[in-house]
DNA sequence: GTGGTCTAGACCACG
DNA sequence: GTGGTCTAGACCACT
């Protein structure tokens, strides 16, 4: 489980964990009650604050990705495949008209951010 | 010129203005020389802060978009129109390269993302 | 606005805070757009750390009750009138059904339950 | 004898095992002077920690449910019939006063609560 | 060992 | 002035 976060990024700290650590969920990555390393072994190799790690791990419980066993740890929540993938389309379709809508603001049509998406890929 | 602002967007809000008039200004709308409404009038009819305002118009001068002549107000900058179009699609091009980074990341293939385009346009 | 927290309590502090200012809101004390006073403001008079109210804050805010404003404050969230007594209905018999299994487990009938009301009220 | 427990449950281990464990006394469920079953035996069966059990039995030898012969085991304390209605009565009054502040702190009445509880049961 | 809460103090972005 | 993020370190509860 390979999390790399950069302190000059744009988006805070806890985001960019809760945002590599969700991505590796919803696509299977991680599997179905596995065990996360611990917050302050990850807060060791990252070498940042165990609270920012926390502040991911809580933001990802209450978003249902995880949940926690007292004295245990936490854990990957059970995701039935279909749901798994239904959640991915749902986040990119969601962000897609987000970024369609910045497109035509440009002025582009469809078939021009088609275009841009082969260029980009 | 119309411009519309959220004080509770996750947007600041001089990024939310900065951000359309950029936009008038590379899609033609805005033409080259054209005078922009004296900050404290801006400042009026949004209901917000001069110096937010101001933090805009700085951003705008620093990228180019616009000039100040002292004493007579701020000016869209002269833009040859084939580089208006060239800017637009540099703008387009780099925000794609973001966008599809973050699909790929969820396991869609260049079909996918077209396929999304689709969708949400 | 009376907030009180005791340390002693079995609830942690901000939940404390976080129960106190969700009911006055859902109750009508709070009227809509009501600035709360600055987390900073409350650290000091209840002389507890910011930390902790700002915590209270963002779950009020994560569920509903308040909003920020960047670099204004923080206000109680638009509720219509009648969303906020279904809010309270729903708030109290979410936890009587709790309760009722409860009683039911110590084999109480529903007279019997009705019985203590009217003693402990 | 039935204890169930949840690992992900807000309440700890220990403290389901208590609540479940001295409802079934006072409820009469439990004889006196019956024999518990031993620690290790519950540890197996619900395959969670010795430790935990035993934090269970203590609570309740604490609060005078069950009495320990070194050696032999656990046993439930004598209780004369009277006094364990006695007890259902004083564990229900006491969380119905708690409760009753509660509901009396959303807007409600002695007849709201009551008609709630008719709902709810 | 695990996570949950709280502290005191710092720095930054926004208005 | 406001809130948002992060730090380092402490203490507690649970297993």
């Amino acid at each position: 489980m390979n999390i790399v976060v950069s302190s000059t990024s744009e988006l805070p700290i806890y985001q960019q964990i809760y945002d590599q650590i969700s991505r590796m969920i919803v696509c299977g990555e991680l599997p179905n009650n596995y065990c996360l390393p611990a917050i302050r072994t990850v807060a060791k190799e990252l070498r940042i604050s165990v609270i920012t790690i926390k502040r991911a791990w809580e933001e990802l419980e209450r978003d249902g990705f995880i949940y926690t066993k007292a004295g245990k740890g936490c854990f990957v929540a059970n995701h039935a495949p279909e749901k798994l993938s239904d959640k991915r389309e749902t986040m990119a379709l969601e962000k897609m008209v987000k970024d369609v809508e910045y497109y035509k603001g440009l002025g582009l049509s469809a078939e021009d951010i088609i275009e841009l998406v082969k260029e980009a890929y």
